[in-house]
DNA sequence: GCCGTTTTCGGCCCGACTGTTTTCAGTCG
C-alpha cells in the first residue's frame, strides 16, 4: 500500500469521527497524522516490522502505528470497520459539497436517512430538508447548486493554468485606482503543482477600512465571475466558469504581511507557528502577531517581521508544509534554495531535425538571450516514429551540424551534442553504442515503456541505466500530476541505482506529467542521485516554463549545488558519468 | 490521539461569513 493511500484512508477516518461527533483533538490527530504519512519520502509499508520507525515520526504515536500496521496488512483498520458500519462511505462524498459539514450530514443522516449524493438531491426537490432545523429556502437551493456543480467537475487545476488565472483577475482589479499590489497566496505561492483554489491578496491606498467597500464592490461586478459565493466586509468569493473558486481579500497595508502569512499556509504550517506564538506569550491571527497580555501589536506588516519577532528565519512558501521548515529556521539552518537565476544551461531541447520546431541555430541563440551558457540538442530516436526520430546515420550527421554552431558561438555559449534515445522494449537503447560514443549528453527516456507489469518494466529500465553511455535518465516518472503518483515501476530501487552509477536524474519543468514530484525529488536528493532540470523545449518559447521547474526543485529543499543546471560548462560536463 | 524548556496529565490555533439564530451554530480557510 503506497503513503498516499494510508494518508487518504486516515484523512476518511477523521471525516468519519467528524460527523460521529468524536472529541476534535482525536479528529485533528488523525488529520495531522495523513499529513505526516503523505510527507514520507520512504514508503511505510516496507516499515511495518519495524514500529520503531513509524514512532520516530512526528504525529504519530503507538495508536496511530498500530493503525498503520493494520491498514498496511489488511487493508483496513478496526476504527474505520466500526465507523463504516455504523455510517456510509458515501458520506465522504457528501462532506465535499460547499456547506455541507459533519454536522450537517450527521443531521440529514438520522433525521432522513439520507446518505449519497442522489437520495440527497431527492430529498432536496421533494422539500423534505426545509423541515430540518437551521434548514431554508436558501440552505436548499445552495446544496442543489452545489450537487450541480461537484458533478460538473471535480479535483484540482494545474499550477501553470492557475497562475494565468490568477494574472489575470489580477489585471482587472488593478484598474481600481488606489491598488499597489495583487498578489496570489495560498497553495499557488507555495508552488504546488496543484491548486484547490485561487487565493489573491489586494492591498494600497483603496484597502484602508473607510473606503474599502468601493474595492469590494468593484472586485464582486468583475466581468468574469461566473457565480458569486459571497461578498462580506473586505473578501468577495466567486467560481470561474471553470468551476475554479477564487477568494479575494481587501487588507490595509499595515496588516498586509500577517495577511500574507496567514493565507499562504500551509494549515498545518500556521497551525505549528500559532502553537510556537503561544507559548511566546503571543497571539498570530490574520491581522497581526500580537502580547497575548495587552493585545499590542509586535510585528504586522511584513512576513520578515513575524518570522523574525518569532525567533525564526524568513521561510520561503515553498517550505511551509510543517516538514521541518521551523526547527530548520530557528537552528538557522534553512538551506538556500535555488533561484531561478541560478540557471545556467538547459540540457533537454529538441529542434527540426526531430518534432522541435525551429533550427539548432535559433535554439542556441534563444537560450543565450536567457543568459544561459550551456545548452544541450537532444533530439528524439528513431523507435519513436512520429517524431521523425533520428536513426544511426542522422544522428551522426546531426551532430557534426551541433558542433559547428558551438563553433560559430565560440566564446558566447557552448552547445552540447546529445540525444534524447528510447529505452526500448527489452531495456536495450535505441543506437548504437559507437553512435552514443559521439555525444555529450546521451538522456535515456522511458516513453515507450509504459503499460508493462511492475517487476518488467523496474528490470528493464535498470538494464538501460547500466549501459555506460547512458548519462541522464529522462522524465523518469509516467505519474499523472492530477492523479497523484501512478508509478508503473520501483522509481527508488531505479534512483538509488543512479546514485551509483552517476547516472543524472532529471526533473521535467515542461511536461509536468512525465517530471518528479517534490517528494521524489526530496528522495532522489537523500539517495544522492545529481538532479537536472530541464524544459524540454521544442521552441525558444518554451524555455520560460523553467520557472515551474524550479518552483518544485524547492519544494524539495535543493540548492544550487544539488541542481548541475547552475553549473559551468566545464563543471556540467565533468560531473556527468564517465565513458567507458 | 499526541505530546512534553512548567507537564506522563491536561492541554491542544484563529477569525470571517452565512443563515435564520433574536445570541449563535456550522462551515470554511
Amino acid at each position: 500500500m503506497e503513503n498516499v493511500t494510508i494518508a487518504r484512508l486516515l484523512d476518511e477516518t477523521a471525516d468519519l469521527l467528524e460527523i460521529d461527533a468524536a472529541d476534535p483533538f482525536r479528529i485533528r490527530s488523525y488529520r495531522r497524522a495523513a499529513e505526516a504519512v503523505e510527507q514520507q519520502t520512504t514508503q511505510l509499508a516496507t516499515l511495518v516490522d519495524e514500529p520503531k520507525q513509524l514512532l520516530a515520526i512526528a504525529g504519530i504515536g503507538k495508536s496511530m502505528a498500530s493503525n498503520i500496521v493494520d491498514l498496511v496488512k489488511s487493508g483496513s483498520m478496526p476504527l474505520r470497520e466500526e465507523l463504516l458500519a455504523k455510517y456510509r462511505s458515501t458520506m465522504l462524498e457528501l462532506l465535499k459539497l460547499p456547506g455541507m459539514g459533519p454536522k450537517t450530514v450527521a443531521l440529514i443522516w438520522s433525521a432522513l436517512g439520507v446518505a449519497d449524493i442522489d437520495s440527497l438531491e431527492t430529498a432536496a426537490k421533494e422539500g423534505k430538508l426545509n423541515d430540518l432545523p437551521r434548514f431554508g429556502q436558501k440552505q436548499v437551493d445552495k446544496i442543489l447548486k452545489g450537487i450541480e456543480d461537484f458533478r460538473k467537475n471535480t479535483g484540482r487545476y494545474r499550477i501553470d493554468d492557475a497562475t494565468a488565472t490568477a494574472e489575470r483577475i489580477a489585471a482587472l482589479i488593478r484598474e481600481f485606482p488606489g491598488i499597489d499590489t495583487v498578489t496570489p497566496a495560498g497553495s499557488l505561492r507555495r508552488g504546488r503543482e496543484t491548486v484547490g483554489d485561487l487565493d489573491l491578496l489586494v492591498t494600497g491606498p483603496a484597502c484602508e477600512p473607510d473606503c474599502v467597500a468601493a474595492v469590494v464592490d468593484h472586485v464582486a461586478a468583475l466581468p468574469l465571475i461566473a457565480n458569486l459565493i459571497a461578498k462580506g466586509q473586505n473578501k468577495v468569493s466567486f467560481n470561474m466558469r471553470n468551476g475554479l473558486q477564487v477568494d479575494v481579500r481587501m487588507l490595509p497595508k499595515s496588516s498586509y504581511g500577517a495577511a500574507l502569512q496567514y493565507f499562504t499556509g500551509s494549515k498545518m504550517h500556521n497551525v505549528a507557528l500559532r502553537q510556537r506564538a503561544i507559548k511566546m506569550g503571543y497571539t498570530l491571527s490574520e491581522y497581526a502577531l500580537a502580547r497575548m497580555d495587552d493585545s499590542s501589536i509586535v510585528a504586522s506588516a511584513t512576513e520578515q517581521e513575524i518570522y523574525n519577532a518569532l525567533g525564526l528565519d524568513y521561510i520561503p512558501p515553498e517550505l511551509r508544509e510543517n516538514n521541518g521548515e521551523i526547527e530548520a529556521a530557528q537552528a538557522h539552518t534553512l538551506p538556500r534554495l535555488i533561484e531561478l537565476a541560478d540557471i545556467r544551461g538547459d540540457v533537454h531541447s529538441h529542434t527540426i531535425a526531430s518534432d522541435g520546431r525551429q533550427t539548432i541555430r535559433e535554439m542556441a541563440e534563444g537560450a543565450l538571450a536567457k543568459g544561459y551558457k550551456f545548452l544541450a540538442i537532444t533530439d528524439h530516436t528513431k523507435n519513436l516514429a512520429m517524431t521523425n526520430g533520428l536513426d544511426d546515420a542522422r544522428a551522426l550527421e546531426h551532430i557534426a551540424a551541433i558542433r559547428e554552431v558551438d563553433r560559430e558561438l565560440e566564446g558566447r555559449i557552448r552547445v552540447f551534442a546529445g540525444i534524447e534515445v528510447d529505452i526500448l522494449g527489452d531495456g536495450a537503447l535505441d543506437l548504437e553504442d559507437s553512435t552514443l560514443a559521439q555525444m555529450d549528453v546521451v538522456i535515456g527516456s522511458v516513453h515507450t515503456l509504459f503499460n508493462q507489469p511492475y517487476e518488467e518494466m523496474t528490470a528493464r529500465i535498470l538494464r538501460a541505466v547500466e549501459n555506460p553511455y547512458l548519462r541522464i535518465l529522462g522524465h523518469p516518472t509516467g505519474r499523472k500530476v492530477m492523479a497523484r503518483e501512478a508509478y508503473t515501476f520501483d522509481l527508488e530501487r531505479v534512483l538509488r541505482r543512479c546514485a551509483e552509477l552517476g547516472v543524472m536524474v532529471e526533473h521535467n519543468a515542461g511536461m509536468p506529467r512525465l517530471d518528479l514530484s517534490d517528494r521524489n525529488l526530496r528522495l532522489a536528493k537523500e539517495l544522492g542521485c545529481r538532479i537536472s532540470v530541464n524544459t524540454d523545449a521544442h521552441a525558444v518559447s518554451d524555455f520560460e516554463q523553467m520557472p515551474f521547474g524550479i518552483t518544485q526543485l524547492r519544494r524539495a529543499w535543493l540548492t544550487p549545488a544539488d541542481v548541475i543546471n547552475t553549473y559551468s560548462p566545464e563543471e556540467f560536463l565533468a560531473a556527468l558519468r564517465p565513458r567507458p
